[in-house]
DNA sequence: AAATAATTTGGACAACCGTCAAGACGGTTG
DNA sequence: CAACCGTCTTGACGGTTGTCCAAATTATTT
């Protein structure tokens, strides 16, 4: 029945009811943004839904009308919270025309990463924890783990291409390497030590020549 | 008048009262090892002091009559925790009496730690994630994390001086990169990736001596 | 042995949590 | 116009939380 029913009436219900899928998902990441505001200030442990809410436009009532329930609106705000961080440094990979090009752009996004989005950052750490003991988690947050390490690497090749050379060690290792060093400066960063920024810059910039 | 009396009461008050502070950071001790049990269950967020308490042989109330509030408790357990591990690599060290030697004691005691030790270190994971929220736990995180720090690069320095060399790298850059690696690695670990392990070892095998 | 202090118990409290549901609102359709 | 739909508001619910406290118990001193 279903099968011979392919006429117009049917196409126009199928369009609507896209229509209103991608409507529904639009407000979800309307929700998951003013979500992770909280969730970036609070961290995981402290913030409630009624915080959310009461941070933001919207009533307590919305979020439990979106998402079925707490994980899956973290989820979500984990999930939109990746499509932010993948490509931070792609504009610099590709413009660069030389190392020193490419260190200097990647230090600048680096230093400007840390500076601007802490808040974000220390989420990300949050979650990525919380992840060692909620399975739900686990599987964005291995993603996600995975889009940052090629991320790193896709630098890394790019300034071992630019010296004619090839990346000196693996893809894990190197991210491991960095994604230490940036929590490492940003916790101190976070604790109001000054030297957080410049100490990280420039264990970078020795790292850099060492690596490819 | 305080000053004169250093007769013999005063010596026997300040002994026993000495013995009592004694006796009651030892009690504290005993309760900050019961609720680490917890908290590398539930993690930090899922952990109420009721639960600890249910989990151990105390009631919830000694809790609050040896910690001022909950908070006091965490951070002792944080403090506490450290002793445990900053150690824990040095038998190794003092022993290994050639580069192999200490490779392979370094490996099996990591791969021990990951396996037997997983709950304690997902803890200090989300633990460090939380001092980037929460300011009291920040001193004894980034003391930790130093001493942590200090540990590798005494492996570090003892593997390059068993091969008459020196690290090629900085305590902080070699620190990051096995933090990272080990962090990574227990995610992995526990998210029951059968090959977590013998990834980490072998990364650590290649890259060893790479360093020295 | 009596008195005093330290420790422990377990319940009471207000505040908060996630969840849910009854109904209001506004636009679209019949 | 009325019926209906998706969207949203509001308040209530059972349960849990950290905290506090008065009474009970144990240890220590006099």
């Amino acid at each position: 029945m279903a099968r011979q029913a392919t006429g117009a009436a049917q196409r126009v219900a199928v369009a609507s009811e896209a229509l209103r899928d991608e409507k529904f998902n639009a407000r979800r990441i309307e929700l998951a943004e003013a979500a992770l505001e909280t969730l970036g200030e609070l961290g995981f442990a402290r913030t409630s839904l009624r915080e959310i809410a009461q941070n933001s436009a919207f009533t307590h009532g919305v979020f439990h009308y979106y998402f079925s329930d707490k994980l899956d609106l973290i989820c979500c705000c984990v999930r939109h919270y990746k499509a932010k961080c993948v490509t931070r440094y792609d504009e610099v990979v590709t413009t660069a025309r030389s190392r020193d090009e490419l260190t200097e752009g990647f230090l600048a996004k680096l230093a400007a990463t840390l500076r601007d989005e802490a808040r974000m950052h220390r989420l990300w750490y949050d979650l990525r924890s919380q992840a060692m003991f909620e399975p739900a988690f686990r599987k964005d947050v291995l993603e996600i783990d995975k889009s940052l390490e090629a991320m790193i690497w896709r630098i890394a090749t790019r300034y071992a291409e630019l010296g004619n050379r090839k990346p000196a060690s693996s893809p894990a290792a190197l991210y491991a390497l960095f994604d230490g060093l940036f929590q490492s400066a940003l916790l101190r960063h976070l604790a109001n030590d000054e030297k957080a920024v410049p100490d990280l810059l420039e264990e970078v910039r020795r790292l850099l020549p060492t690596i490819c």
